[in-house]
DNA sequence: TTCATTTAAATGTCGCAACATATATTGTCT
DNA sequence: AGACAATATATGTTGCGACATTTAAATGAA
C-alpha cells in the first residue's frame, strides 16, 4: 500500500518530505514487528542487539563501552542492560585483569542458542527478494548512506 | 560513511540483512536528531507528531481516536500526550455534542505558532537535493512501500 | 610519590511508552 | 424498555530509556 494510505495523508511538500516520513514510518513497522517477535523469547530489542554484538566477538569478548560504541540505538544503559542478560544466564562477566576498571562481557553457550532459534525466523523482518532485488538493494544501502551523512555528528 | 565503518561490522549475511541494518541505523540517527530539535522547543517526538495532524485539520478538529490512527508512531497515550498540550495551551479540547464519548481536540494559535517556528529548521532533517535526485527519492519511496508491505499486519 | 585528569562502569531520578483495566456513552437485539 | 455488546477516552501499573551523578581505577604531570 502506498504512505498516502496508510496514514492517510494525501499530499506531502515535496518527494524529500515524503521519503522523511515513509523511512520513520517504515521503519516504526519493522520494529514493532520485530519487538513482538523478541517478546516471545523474552528479550527486549536492546537485549537483543548487545547479543548479537556478542556473538560477533565469540568466543572472545567485549567491553561495556564496546557494546555502546557498537549499539544500533546508543544506549546509557547498556550496563543495566548487561546485567539483565546475566541474570537470565545469556551472558557472562568478568573484570578485566589488566584493566580492573573494565569488564568483559561473552555470550553464554545458553545465550547463543536462543540467538539461533531466533534466526530462524529473523528472515522474515528482511526487506528480502521478494520485495528488492539485490541491485536495488545495494542501490539502496548506498542512498541510506548518504543520506545518513546529514545526521553524524 | 559506510555503514561498516559506522557500526564496525565488517560483514553481513546479505545484501538485504544490510538493508535492514542500513534502515534502523539511518532513522535512529535521524531520529535522535530531531528529538533533539523538539526538546529546544519543549516537545515530544510524539507531541510534534500530533501538533502536525491538527494542524493538518485546522480550523477542523480531530478526536484522540483520529490522533491515534493517524500518528506515525501509533500510542495507546495519546489521551495524555493531549492533556500535556492542553496543559501548555497549545491545543483545546471540547466534547463531541453529537457523541458524547468523544472529544474534538484543536490545535490553537499559538500551537500553529510553534509548529511555524519548527517548520523553518524541519528542513535540516531530510534527505534532500543534496544527498538524492528528485527521481532517486521516487525510487526510494517506491521500494519503501514494497518492503513495508511484509509489516503491515 | 602525590594529586589532578581521564576513563569505565554503575547507579539515582525522572518521564514516557506499553499494557491492562476502568468509566462513560452509544448502539443493538429481543 | 432492558440487557448486553461496542466504542471513545481515561487511568493505574510497570519497566525501560535518557540524563546526570557517583564510584573506582588508571594515567600523567609536578
Amino acid at each position: 500500500m502506498e504512505l498516502e494510505e496508510e496514514i492517510k495523508q494525501q499530499n506531502f511538500k515535496s518527494v524529500y518530505q515524503k521519503v522523511g516520513i515513509n523511512l520513520v514510518y517504515t521503519v516504526s513497522m519493522m520494529q514493532n514487528k520485530h519487538m513482538k517477535l523478541l517478546k516471545k523469547f523474552g528479550l527486549t530489542t536492546s537485549q537483543f542487539n548487545i547479543l548479537r554484538i556478542l556473538r560477533g566477538q565469540y568466543p572472545g569478548t567485549a567491553s561495556v563501552n564496546d557494546l555502546v560504541d557498537r549499539m544500533l540505538d546508543k544506549s546509557s544503559n547498556a550496563s543495566r542492560i548487561v546485567e539483565k542478560l546475566k541474570f537470565k544466564k545469556l551472558v557472562e562477566r568478568k573484570v578485566d585483569k589488566n584493566d580492573r576498571r573494565s569488564v568483559r562481557v561473552r555470550v553464554t553457550e545458553s545465550g547463543l542458542a536462543l540467538l539461533s532459534k531466533i534466526d530462524l525466523l529473523d528472515e522474515d523482518f528482511l526487506f528480502g527478494q521478494d520485495c528488492l532485488t539485490e541491485a536495488e538493494a545495494s542501490v539502496l544501502n548506498d542512498m541510506l548512506d548518504r543520506g545518513r551523512s546529514k545526521f553524524t555528528q
